[in-house]
DNA sequence: AATGAATGAGACTTCATTCAT
DNA sequence: TATGAATGAAGTCTCATTCAT
């Protein structure tokens, strides 16, 4: 019966997956998503209180994905260099992976409280983690670099949001581009002399 | 006439700037906002062709301020770390003058392809005045150089906007500390021996 | 402007008065209100808040018809049993004429607080419209006898709403059967001996 | 087997005796009786057609005893005086018992042709039996005087439903009260000289 | 007999927009 | 140019009832 429920479940969230992030939050009835997952309405709402409470468990599955494919990751990963390459790897590969899915992130319900916190707790994990990493380096200031590492990142994965003709070729020269310049800064070819 | 209309059209990006800014696009009614600009509601119409153009004309004088004054401070400032400063202090200033502000940037209207159009327009002529930036000093790689400054600042201004405990001080700090780790990478205080 | 705008609150009265009364308040439907006023749904909100102060506001007009009705026949009553006449017949009649309007009393709103206190209220201003009547003819135990009389005149209210053969003859067979009673008592014709 | 259906068929009645009378038919749901009764949701269906038929079987259980206790009172009853404190005795100690379940008598569902028929045998039953006490004792117009005096204690009752004050000396004086009235009519103290 | 997961009809209300004045 | 009364589309959620187990 776990199991039973666990399906529909799992296909109402799946659907809402596909729905909210093709289309967003306002333009998606739960009507479809129902139909997407095969059920009827109402049995929508003996697994979601609301259309708000879908969508915060939606993103709450997928925060929760990310979070543990990072920390995954990092467990694997060893010097400062490797695993600031390996977040910056998994941020883009992440909404690479969701390029299809963009509505998810730019058109979320509105005022939802539940969401706002479910966000702010993700950001402050992922925070938390790049902290770790580059405290135990030895880097001072770490929440403000992580910060900036993630800025830089968060940045970069618009253009594989919203640029279709990104590869995955691309993907791995940012990867390179940002870890060196969040250790060494940006090079100068040819300064003018003052 | 045109005083006039000039009067009422400001009167009304003015209402909705401090409405839509306050409490979002979709929690704002066209006629909370005739009513703080003390005309009637079809008034509006008269001015604005619907509620999106509205707050795409509210968006598009915000982000013409934000570039002129952008350019402005560029022209005075000459060195390549000065140039990196004031980029730095005007984007996170920018924020700390509307922190009373927040919806416009996080409840805006959801499915507008002109609104899309207009942020697009106005991060690439941002990113292309970085890029000029860059590129006239001889670094490498100006685009991607300029997106991850870019970056760095929005995610600075995330604690600007949501944190109500920021003050001018730590933007000071903050100025600064882009500028140096966008310049010279992030300092390792104990390495490891390797 | 204002008798326009009376215009439409009487149509919109109106016909609730009419569904609400034939039909009941939860098999009324907001648009056929609307449909039956020879106006747009939405209209109907711009005079009346909700539904259900829809529903209070039919029943006001209607209580303050039947006190208004009731006060004028009172000041043109002089005994005691002119006016007790005159409330039976004031009573029976107003039920009679809202014969096809039974619902009316019979299936308001549940749990409407708004039209609880109304009736309340009604109820009271009737109540002491016959307490006075009572009063200043020395009766004791005014308020009593007062309900007391209503009370019979709600019963045979009964058969008025709800046996489609009554008459105005019987109508007025009540009226000298309740004023009697109340004033004389029953008639016993052969108490058998004890 | 027919001894645990009665549980569970009493159980159930109980149940909604107490959720209807104190929340009204409405604001209450199968699953709350369900819940109350300790058992399924489904199997309330096993021992009741629908809810209105629910409704319907707590009422007529409580008509039943109302008018079993009456009819149980009158045969212990002599005379016409004895008969009518009696009548008047049981009416408002039946309200009084209830006065915590108001809902039952005010908040019945709205449209049920089943309750209305239920509701008219039960009064006919009560006025027949207020009828046969009158005719025995000679009182003409049996049926409209029966009818009178079941009004006059259905409005005392009011009070007793929704005056918290009311205490049981209150009853015992308006017992005394509408039998004298019903009798001998209403006293008056200073009647002008005719 | 007992369960409870699944069903799906049904209607209120909001508010951007229009247009007669 | 200005008004604001009127319009009407659109979608969430509840809960009585069913039926496979």
């Amino acid at each position: 019966m776990s199991e039973v429920q666990g399906d529909k479940h799992k296909a109402i969230l799946d659907a809402a997956f596909a729905l909210f992030g093709s289309q967003g939050f306002y333009d998606t009835k739960i009507s479809d998503i129902a139909d997407l997952a095969g059920i009827a309405k109402g049995t929508v709402y003996l697994y979601f209180k609301s259309k708000e409470k879908l969508f915060s468990a939606v993103s709450e599955r997928d925060f929760n994905d990310f979070l543990s494919r990072l920390n995954t990751g990092l467990e694997h990963s060893e010097s400062l260099k490797e695993q600031l390459q390996f977040i910056a790897k998994h941020h883009l590969e992440y909404y690479y992976e969701r390029k299809d899915h963009t509505k998810l992130f730019f058109m979320a319900p509105n005022n939802d409280p539940e969401l706002m916190g479910l966000m702010k707790e993700f950001l402050r994990s992922y925070m938390d983690a790049v902290y770790q990493v580059l405290d135990k380096a030895g880097v001072p200031e770490p929440m403000l670099h992580a910060k900036a590492y993630i800025g830089m990142l968060d940045q970069l994965k618009m253009d594989i949001l919203f640029d279709r003709s990104i590869t995955g070729e691309d993907l791995n020269k940012n990867i390179l581009f940002v870890s060196r310049l969040f250790m060494y800064g940006c090079p100068i070819q040819d300064e003018p002399a003052s």
